[in-house]
RNA sequence: GCGCCCCUAGCUCAACGGUGGAGCACCGGACACUUAAUCCGGAGGUUGGGUGGUUCGAGUCCCCCGGGGCGCACCA
């Protein structure tokens, strides 16, 4: 921290803070003047907090352990009366209580004591006890300042409640709210058990360019950005499966990437412009397989991260325990319109389905784009319990597969849980010349200007003529898998860092 | 992009259009078993910004700007 920062944050905020910054740096500074390192460089600690209660716990009240311990951690409360104080002491693990006997100090420690505020990084040495009052206690002998919080910390007992500041501060949301905490831990945990699955399976996980000539894979506006060394524009990826899938053909015949995901679109409680998806494939497999993987690692996620299958999502109770019913959509559509739709049908019968619907059709979708928008619209906001939906229209699916028996539809699948899509997968279009018709369509479309289309990939073409392996492809929206099972509503409830405006300056 | 709502001390919240308060945190003091410690005293404010408007008087009503939230539209 410099000078010239300081200057800076104290000039922007009201003089009120000023003046508890200068008070913790009186403190500091009064330390070090007594010669104690307010910021030493390391300490070593033996022992965490969590460890010591669950070992102790039950202790009689006023035990002696004998066992000395090194503990390091935030310092969470401070309970002084007189001669005897008592602090709480927070670290990864949970937290424990220091007692503090004057009489019982080295001058270090007395000298930090007085020194020390709410949110201080501290190191304490002392003897494993409990109190009087029964609670295990560590009866310090020594205190060390690790490093001063100069900004006092949110409110101990209320936390930070503006979102605002949750999300541009997320380190101040995460040591003041643990229930923050419990959201992020529920990710992580989700994430690594994902990989562990991944890894039991003998996929590489593997990286792939974020920067791209050709934003492909997916049909989204891109973000976009320029290279000086080679004076080309790029985009930002939108997805990794092209690129993925010629790995494949690279003959890395399970691959997986947990990427990051840019899309130029509308923010929302569902949609940030940058979010995470795992993409996985698999040689020799078909849209089956990607259920199953699916199925995996979606269940396997919920047991890690929160231990069991139920989940309550806004007004909804679902029930994630696999297997999951795997339902064709035509027959979903059929049941839930009462009326069979097909991408084959006439433009106009499927407008008037979906007029009769509630759902608005655009003049340029065509009919399997049209059969999607019922699926989307109509299907979709019922399907609560956990339903793979499977078969869609080619046309909605350009990187896809078509049916043995059908060339309108195609072998995908999507996971729909709570109203909404979780994942989407399908056997990979491994055609060359198939995969180059497709291209040429969606090119001509956008090439008059429909951003829905996806754009003709070349050198993806010329890399399935060296042969992709028949394979199975899936993508599994991450953030929303999260908000399902930590039981949230809002994407930037997932993400540490989300997207926002320039913090105003005035 | 459109509509509705929010922004008051470091944090959490009050204040009919009539002198901006409380709890926690902070400062000084008391206190040897507390745990949202307690008790006594004190300090802390350009009410998101606006030499915009209405009014005798604006935190409060209106307008503009900034940030955020929710809903709708697009999207996963």
């Amino acid at each position: 921290m410099t000078n010239e920062t300081d200057q800076q944050s104290d000039e922007a905020t009201a003089p009120t803070i000023d003046a508890l910054i200068a008070e913790r740096r009186r403190k500091r500074e009064t330390l070090a003047e007594q010669g104690f390192d307010p910021y030493p460089s390391r300490f070593d600690r033996t022992a965490l907090a969590d460890d010591l209660q669950e070992r102790h716990a039950g202790l009689e009240k006023d035990t002696r352990t004998g066992e000395q311990v090194r503990l390091a951690g935030r310092v969470t409360a401070v309970r002084r009366h007189g001669k005897l104080s008592f602090a709480t002491l927070a670290d990864a693990s949970g937290s424990i209580q220091l007692l503090l006997q004057a009489a019982a100090l080295s001058d270090q420690a007395a000298a930090v004591l007085e020194a020390v505020d709410l949110g201080d990084w501290i190191g304490a040495e002392g003897e494993v006890i409990t109190s009087r009052r029964g609670e295990l206690s560590v009866d310090a002998t020594e205190l060390w300042l690790l490093s001063k919080a100069l900004r006092p910390l949110p409110d101990k007992w209320h936390g930070l409640t503006e979102t605002d500041t949750r999300y541009r501060q997320r380190e101040v949301d995460l040591l003041a709210n643990p229930d923050s905490r419990r959201v992020f831990d529920i990710r992580f945990k989700a994430i690594a058990a994902m990989r562990r699955h991944m890894e039991s399976e003998h996929y590489v996980e593997v990286e792939t360019p974020i920067l791209q000539l050709q934003a492909g894979g997916a049909i989204a506006r891109p973000f976009s950005t320029h290279s000086n060394a080679l004076d080309i524009d790029l985009h930002l990826r939108i997805a990794p499966e092209l690129y993925l899938k010629r790995l494949v053909i690279g003959g890395y015949e399970r691959v997986f990437e947990i990427a990051r995901n840019f899309r130029n679109e509308g923010i929302s409680t569902r949609h940030s412009p940058e979010f995470t998806a795992l993409e996985a494939y698999r040689a020799f497999g078909d849209v089956t397989d990607g259920m199953d993987l699916t199925e995996a690692l979606v269940a396997g996620a919920a047991q890690a991260a929160i231990g069991r299958f139920g989940v309550a999502f806004g007004d909804s109770e679902v029930d994630l325990t696999p297997p999951w019913p795997r339902l064709a959509l035509l027959d979903l559509l059929e049941e839930r319109l009462g009326v069979r739709v097909h991408p084959t049908d006439p433009v106009d019968d499927l407008r008037g389905v979906c007029e009769a619907h509630g759902v608005t059709p655009n003049p340029e979708w065509g009919p399997g784009k049209l059969v999607f928008e019922l699926y989307d619209q109509v299907l979709l906001p019922g399907l609560v319990a956990p339903v793979f939906v499977c078969g869609f229209p080619v046309e909605v699916s350009p990187l896809a597969r078509h049916t043995a028996d059908d060339p309108t539809m195609a072998d995908r699948f999507e996971l729909c849980i709570v109203g909404r899509e979780f994942a989407n997968g399908y056997s990979e279009l491994n055609i060359p010349e198939e995969q180059a018709a497709r291209f040429e369509v969606s090119a001509a479309a956008k090439s008059r200007g429909d951003d829905e289309a996806h754009p003709a990939d070349l050198a993806f073409v010329r890399s399935l003529q060296y042969g992709l392996p028949p394979t199975a492809g899936i993508g599994v929206g991450i953030d929303r898998l999260i908000m399902l099972l930590a039981e949230v509503e809002a994407i930037r409830d997932v993400i540490l860092f989300p997207m926002l405006r320039p913090e105003s300056t005035e």
